[in-house]
DNA sequence: TATGAATGAGCGTTCATTCAT
DNA sequence: AATGAATGAACGCTCATTCAT
């Protein structure tokens, strides 16, 4: 029997591990050997749980936001169209201690998203299912006549999510001059500007 | 002393190409070879204007955000008060063919500025700048009664710096999601609700 | 003794594994993992049958040598004189689909042995006894007086031995120029040279 | 001015370094860095003068064979028929100390072309060549009547072909048992042979 | 001053080998 | 005995920077 080990918990650990040093460095500062000190393991042990550097970053992400997006679907599934809308923007354009590292690997991944083709395929299913969700939302309130019945629906989702993209990026490269409670009430402020 | 005048010659050809270097394939993109192939100058050459790449870098977003600055600057003398501030964000936010260079350039930089120290000071400077703009304007159209007096002039202030800044991602990294004209109607939409 | 087979079994599996990875794509196609994968086995238990690379290497060299070994072995009791020679140098010079492996381990050998001393060694019983087998046909024919009496035994031993590892050689490294019935033809003629 | 370098110069001595120590210590002694240091010039100047390894090697591989052709050139045209051929022969067979490299690089390049496309190629070139002069010379000593009018040009060009490369194989692999004159005992004896 | 050659630290990746179960 | 996880040295390659002319 082989010393045993939970193969995906190794990856985990070692996606976390990126993850905290893209929230420390950035991308630049995600070299393998670093990641593989960060987590505490050695530098081949790294390549025996991912075949590449991608694979790896592919994972970092998947795992950064899949705990992100289990919390949207509990919000989703508890609340409904403007309620909703408020805890979903609050939860993910917050950028609080807790979530930094994972809004810094939402805009590195972007960022390479837009570079390279390998990230793109995936930041494409990723970037639509939030895109999807807010509309959602929105047209749950309009049923629900939470806002006015002739909203342009398409047209206001885009703009909450270029809002929100927009929070969350300030928030995380100018935490002063963005801190949580001010991310929350531009939140808020939006969103309320949409209430009949 | 015409030598001087070459010598600010070559660095703007210099900041240039890393700029349209950075549009193409961002900052991974911008070797200090790569520059001075794309400039058609010699790669030593490169040396001796910029003592590192960071001060070509400062230089590039410098190059770049100062052509744009121009232009505010002339629009926010030419006009006034939502007026301008739409003319302001139209021309900053929109990614057009023509900025899109120069706002990955921007996203670059701000990316950096997180991460570095030697960014982080140049950037406050931008930043402020572009958000002392912002409050000017509305504090304009306050006393134009363009918008209603008890305005949280500082909270606008910040959801429209928010917001723009959201747009301009989306804009460069989602070009067939935010083409130019939908980027026009969200920062229409955006400032109408301000108006009284 | 059941444990022994096992063990003798076990060894062969992973030499004939190495040797079609030999004959695919040369030594550097021979990793212990690749092995481990093309005998179906675990990679673990590689190192409880071999205690590194090198003496799984040396094991291949024998299992793939000895085969033809025995085969020489046969061919050398069934004939004698130049007809034992023919068909021991059709045999062993041929490089069919069938044997392709064997030459390429062959060579692979070779230039190990040119290389490493470890191998040498092993090379040069193996090498010597090919020599020899080539000198006592010869001497044979000559003492059968399938060849002039003058001949310089040593000489023209050394030349058959030059010309099928010049004639296998080229089979391997250019089929196409090479086939089967030419490098039988070549070898006919060669020793046709020989009677009287 | 730059730093005054014949740049084809430089790869050449890299070339040479190359050369020797795949003389030395096969392929898997060519290593970037082991040419660097043999060539007494450092890791990274290496790659200015080769964009990768392939290119280095494929430079190697002319280079060596380049001052053959050379000399193969000259001698086929001070001398023609089997008088050529056997020039040609004992020039390309002998492993002499001054040829051990040449033949090392010609042997190393033959296995890597028979596993990799890239090497293929040039390979192809280059063996063809050998080839035809082989044949030309024969073609030659046979219309000068050395040799039988009814000779089988084409396989006795394929048994030189054959024959020269086992010799310096063995010369290369087994230098104690086929010493330079016992190499140019056998070249004779077999150009001999084909006489009227 | 202008050029490009020279340098070496650092990167992602491979791999034989050792270790723990 | 058997398995596969763990390890780290070495590889090819990139690159900002320095140096020599």
């Amino acid at each position: 029997m082989p010393k045993i080990v939970d193969h995906d918990l190794q990856r985990e650990a070692f996606a976390k591990a990126a993850m905290r040093l893209i929230g420390r460095a950035g991308l630049e500062g995600v070299t393998m050997r670093a990641v593989a000190a960060e987590a505490g393991l050695s530098y081949g042990s790294l390549f025996h749980y991912f075949g590449s550097k991608d694979e790896l970053l592919l994972s970092t992400v998947r795992y950064a936001l899949g705990k992100q997006s289990d919390r949207l679907n509990d919000l989703s599934q508890r609340f409904s169209g403007l309620d909703a809308l408020e805890k979903m923007l609050c939860d993910d354009a917050l950028t609080s201690e807790s979530s930094h590292d994972v809004w810094m690997v939402w805009m590195t991944f972007q960022y390479q998203a837009a570079l390279r083709d390998s990230f793109a395929e995936v930041n494409a299913e990723l970037v639509d299912g939030w895109h999807d969700r807010i509309r959602l939302a929105l047209i749950d309130a309009q049923e629900a006549r939470e806002v006015r019945a002739d909203l342009d629906v398409d047209l206001e989702a885009s703009a909450l999510w270029a809002y929100s993209t927009g929070i969350g990026q300030l928030g995380v490269l100018h935490p002063d001059a963005f801190p949580v409670d001010r991310q929350e009430a531009l939140v808020r402020a939006c969103i309320n500007k949409l209430r009949t």
